[in-house]
DNA sequence: AAAAGTACTTGCAAAATGCAAGTGATTTCG
DNA sequence: CGAAATCACTTGCATTTTGCAAGTACTTTT
């Protein structure tokens, strides 16, 4: 299971898509992100509820794509830590223009609103905390 | 060919990929903003070569998100125009990170290089102009 | 009146997804 | 120490989505 990701074209929208356009890819890199998550079995415990194949497959497509990396857990053998590289950390701006824009048209979990409303006060302040966040480590 | 869009949870970004979670949903909103894009033939001739029946779906979606709505066209009945609400319109930040993102790590055309530099100089400019170009009709 | 344009729809093969079960390597528990 | 549980996957198969080619119905051009 190691097919390169095909280009349709050489526009960045279209390659962004070529990489995470689907259902699933975002929501995996929204776990890293925002909830924490470093594991197979952690993501695989997301509400959305993710199949066990489609989890596999995709995190060996964003490590294909550069975004994420594979690295021994601390505690055990058995698991695997799951992080994001600095390809992946620059996707937080996107992540956050999603999340504004969908929690603007749409109904969404009160934490999520409580997320929007302080986008809204200070969006540059928000950005640069969570780019923090990753980076020191 | 009405069905509607089932949100699988009230998460911003999991709801924001339940509309526009494909490999071709953007590409569209990306024609209608960036390309000047207006009618279904159109639209075809893009170069990553949307089927058909595939853009038909999308727009039908699109449309039934509150993202794009249908007029006619002033200069033929046979002919439909397709536009941007404001809805759409808003996702012009969630487009401009994704460039943003895109261009810096993958090979892209030219002009998108271009683009991603006025992108660097002036954000909100470029925003703000891409708002005003949409807000004024 | 015929041909071309426009926005689709239809039929079918191929690919992707979803679900349940299984595998093999650790790790925990009695 | 041995059995059971945990962990990160893989496999098989049914369902759904995609992709391609062709067709349709209406409008416009010639």
């Amino acid at each position: 299971m190691k097919k390169k990701i095909e280009f349709r074209s050489q526009c960045p929208i279209s390659t962004a898509l070529d990489i995470f356009g689907d259902k699933w890819t975002l929501l995996v890199i929204r776990d890293l992100l925002f909830n924490g998550k470093r594991t197979y079995g952690e993501f695989l415990e997301s509400e959305e509820k993710i199949a066990t194949n489609i989890l596999a497959d995709r995190l060996s497509i964003l490590e294909m794509a550069g975004i994420i990396s594979k690295k021994k857990h601390p505690d055990s053998n058995a698991k695997i830590l799951y992080n994001l590289t600095a390809k992946g950390i620059d996707l937080i701006p996107v992540l956050i223009e999603i999340i504004a824009w969908s929690e603007k048209y749409h109904d969404v979990h009160p934490y999520a609103k409580k997320f929007a409303k302080q986008l809204h006060k200070d969006k540059e302040k928000v950005v640069r905390q969570l780019f923090e966040n990753f980076t020191k480590k």
